[in-house]
DNA sequence: CTCATTCATAGCTGTCTGGCTATACGTTAA
DNA sequence: TTAACGTATAGCCAGACAGCTATGAATGAG
């Protein structure tokens, strides 16, 4: 059961790779190079992470000359917030059958 | 830098533990014995689990004689909302800078 | 052509953690 | 008190994975 929430989060959950997604939604299209000067490991590190945030769905790459141009795709982040409010959304629910509920003891 | 996002993601990263969170939102309070029932593992796995979703601030005990009732506490979710927003937010501010960009370039 | 540059891949390693069983602890029933 | 029940804890193990170095592959410079 690996579905698109999974991914998202498992994705997101690590720290550096998290750290380097934040830096593409703040400061828009990077190269691997500019990436890794600020994430505090090492190059093929971030390869790897950006691998994943790539197959999570959550960057693109643009190849120009022997560097490669990463960038946040936010959209991805759809699912994440569906679910988030799919939750909130169940609580209020809870919320509104308590309501019923208390309604008919008053009866 | 173990931040509320950090926490968040990754106690939300595992598929079990999430399940059983999605569970305490959609259905409400319920014990330990009821959520091993459908969790697929262990009793002593689904107590762990709580105990992180505890430590996580995204649920809450309540002791009842000799069970335990748990209830997930959606306002935890919150950071993680901001977190998406903000990230969604820069985006948007990065396509305004485009505009302002194009614009200057018009003139 | 040759060398430097930029990134990706391969292979290794230590750590983290989700699963298990066994067991301890507290509570209710007999 | 003793037994059964519901959870929590302890300890172990196997697998996953984030980090590293070394190297390959592709491109640009000289």
């Amino acid at each position: 059961m690996s579905d698109a929430h999974d991914v998202l989060f498992r994705t997101l959950a690590d720290p550096t790779r998290r750290a380097i997604f934040e830096r593409l939604c703040r400061e828009g299209e990077k190269t691997v190079g500019a990436l890794t000067a600020h994430a505090g490991v090492s190059q093929p590190v971030v390869s790897k992470h950006l691998g994943l945030l790539k197959r999570a769905g959550l960057v693109l790459d643009r190849h120009e000359g022997r560097q490669t141009h990463y960038s946040a795709k936010v959209a991805a982040l759809a699912p994440l917030v569906d679910w988030t409010s799919q939750m909130a959304g169940f609580w209020e629910n809870r919320f509104d059958d308590l309501e019923d509920l208390l309604q008919r003891m008053d009866q």
